[in-house]
DNA sequence: CCTAGTATATATAGTAACTATATAGTCAAG
DNA sequence: CTTGACTATATAGTTACTATATATACTAGG
C-alpha cells in the first residue's frame, strides 16, 4: 500500500483546510473533541483528510446551536444509529433556521424598499391619492385598555407575527377611529397594524378599504403632531372633503436611521370622502 | 393625546418581547447600543414598543457576523442613507448565508439517505450489479505526487468544493487504476473524487462510466484491506469477471459513526467484464 | 398602613468558544 | 550550521452573554 494514502496532515495544513485557526485545533484537541489521529514523539499532530467530515459535522451542529459539550457528549459513544438519529432531530432545527433566514432576508428587502421609496418622498407636501386594497395585520382592539392590558396585547401581537412568520420589516403602524380624530384624539389608536405583501392562509386578516386617502408626513416628535393633523384638516377644506372612517399612522424615520427625535418622521393616511 | 400611546414597557417587559434575557438588555444599555427611551429618577428602564425594530435589525446584523461594536459604531451616525448602505451590504452577506444553510440541509439529507441505506447492507456478501452513470467530480492526478503536491490538491479539492458548493454530503472517495491493483498496490489513488447527484454547469466532471461492478465491504482498518480485495478476486475468478478499468474505494462508517477504527467500513466497487 | 411577594437596580464573578501573545523546541533548505 | 518557517505549551485576553449576591422599589391583600 502507497504511503501516500496515509498522508496526515499537519495542524496547519489541516486548519486551512478547515479555514479555521490553528489555536481553535488545538482546543478541540484539548477538550477531547476532534483530536488528531497521530502524535508523534516531539508531540507535533498529524490529521487524516477523512477527520475533516467530522469537522464538517462539528460545524454544523455548532451552527444549529448545540454546544461543543453536548457535540461531544455525542461523539463520545458514537453509533450509525445514534448519528441517524441526531440527524433526523438537526433536520428540524435547520428548517427552522432556514425559514428564520429567509425571513430576515425578506426583511432585509423589505427595509431597502422602503428606504429607497422615502428618499424621494418631499415630506412639506400634502397628497391626495387613491390607495388600493392592502392586507393587513391587526392586533386586538386597544381602544380601552388599561396599561397591563395593554402591554399584554403588544405581546401577542408581536408574538403572533414572530410566530406565523408575519413580520415583514414593514412598520407597526397604528389606526385611530373617525371620531377620536374629529374630538382631537390623534394617535388614539383602536388597532396596532402591520402590512403583508404577502398574505398566508388561515390568519385572521384586516382587509384595509381601498379608498382615497389624503397624505401628510410630520417631522418631529409625536407630541407635536397636532400641527400636521390641523394641516391636513384645512387642506381637507381646500379640497371639499370629508374624514373618512379611519386614520393610519405610520413611522418613516425614527430610532433605526435618525438619532434625535426632532428628525423623526410620521406618515399620517387619513381617509376621505369626495363630495 | 391618550397616554397609551406613549405606554412605555419596562425592562422585563421588553426583554418577553424581544425574547432575550433581560440581562443581555443591561448589557445592550451599558455599552451604549440599545438604552431606553426613559430612565427615571430611581433608575428604573422604560422602553418604547417602536424600539423593538431597532432590537430587530441588532440581531440581524449580529446573526450576520458583525460584532456590537461594529453596530454601535453604525448606529452612532445614523441616517437614511448609511442605513440603506448597511443594508446592501448585509443583503450580499444573508445570501451567502442562505446558501450555506441550503448545503447543509443538503448534507444532512444525504447523511440521512445514506445511513439509512446502510443499515440494510449485508456488508459479508459480495453483490455483482449494474451501475447506472453517476456524476462525479474529481480531484487532480495524485498518482505520483509528493507529500507536499499531495496536500496542495487535497487543499485545491476541498476548496473547490467549498468554493462552488459541491460538498453535497456524500463521501470523499479514491479512485484506483486497474493495472496498480493488479500489482496488489491497492488504495493507490489516481483520482479523489465525490459523487454529484444534481451537478451543476460550468465545472468540469468526471461521469464515470456506466457498467458492472463487483461490490463487495472491508471491516477494519485501511492496512488490512487486501484480505477484502482477495476475496473479491476470487469471486470474480468463480462468475468468470475479468477487472475492469477503475476501483473504487469509500468509507461507509468512519470517524463519523463509529469510534474504533476496526469497525470503519470500506466500501470496494470494482469495474468488472463480463466474459 | 403594613407586609409579603415580585419586580427593579447595580456590582461582580463566571462561562463558552475562541483568539492572541510569549516562550521554546523542531525541521528543512541553502 | 544557520535561518526562517513551522511546531508546541502555557497563559492571558476578548466577546457576548449569564448567573449570583445584595439592595431598593412597587403593588396587592389583610
Amino acid at each position: 500500500m502507497n504511503k501516500k494514502n496515509v498522508k496526515y496532515l499537519t495542524s496547519g495544513e489541516f486548519a486551512k483546510l478547515c479555514r479555521v485557526n490553528k489555536q481553535t485545533l488545538f482546543y478541540y484537541d484539548q477538550i477531547g473533541l476532534l483530536s488528531p489521529i497521530y502524535k508523534n514523539d516531539k508531540g507535533y499532530r498529524y490529521y487524516s483528510i477523512n477527520q475533516i467530515e467530522l469537522f464538517y459535522v462539528i460545524d454544523l451542529l455548532k451552527e444549529l446551536g448545540m454546544s461543543l459539550k453536548d457535540i461531544q457528549k455525542y461523539a463520545q459513544n458514537k453509533s450509525p444509529e445514534s448519528f441517524l438519529k441526531l440527524m433526523h432531530l438537526q433536520k428540524e432545527e435547520i428548517v427552522k433556521k432556514r425559514q428564520e433566514i429567509e425571513m430576515k432576508e425578506k426583511l432585509i428587502d423589505t427595509k431597502i424598499e422602503l428606504l429607497e421609496e422615502s428618499l424621494t418622498i418631499p415630506f412639506d407636501q400634502i397628497e391626495l391619492t387613491h390607495l388600493p386594497d392592502a392586507t393587513l395585520y391587526l392586533s386586538r382592539n386597544i381602544e380601552d385598555t388599561t396599561d397591563d392590558e395593554f402591554v399584554e396585547v403588544i405581546s401577542e401581537f408581536i408574538g403572533e407575527l414572530n410566530e406565523a412568520h408575519l413580520d415583514t420589516g414593514y412598520p407597526i403602524g397604528g389606526i385611530t377611529k373617525r371620531n377620536h380624530v374629529l374630538n382631537g384624539n390623534y394617535s388614539k389608536y383602536t388597532y396596532l397594524y402591520i402590512e403583508q405583501p404577502h398574505p398566508k392562509e388561515g390568519h385572521p386578516y384586516f382587509k384595509a378599504v381601498k379608498g382615497d386617502f389624503l397624505i401628510g408626513y410630520h417631522i418631529g416628535e409625536d407630541h407635536t403632531i397636532s400641527s400636521t393633523y390641523e394641516k391636513l384638516f384645512s387642506e381637507m377644506e381646500r379640497l371639499n372633503l370629508t374624514l373618512g372612517d379611519y386614520v393610519f399612522e405610520e413611522y418613516v424615520y425614527d430610532t433605526l436611521v435618525k438619532n434625535q427625535k426632532e428628525q423623526y418622521v410620521t406618515k399620517i393616511m387619513m381617509q376621505v370622502n369626495k363630495n
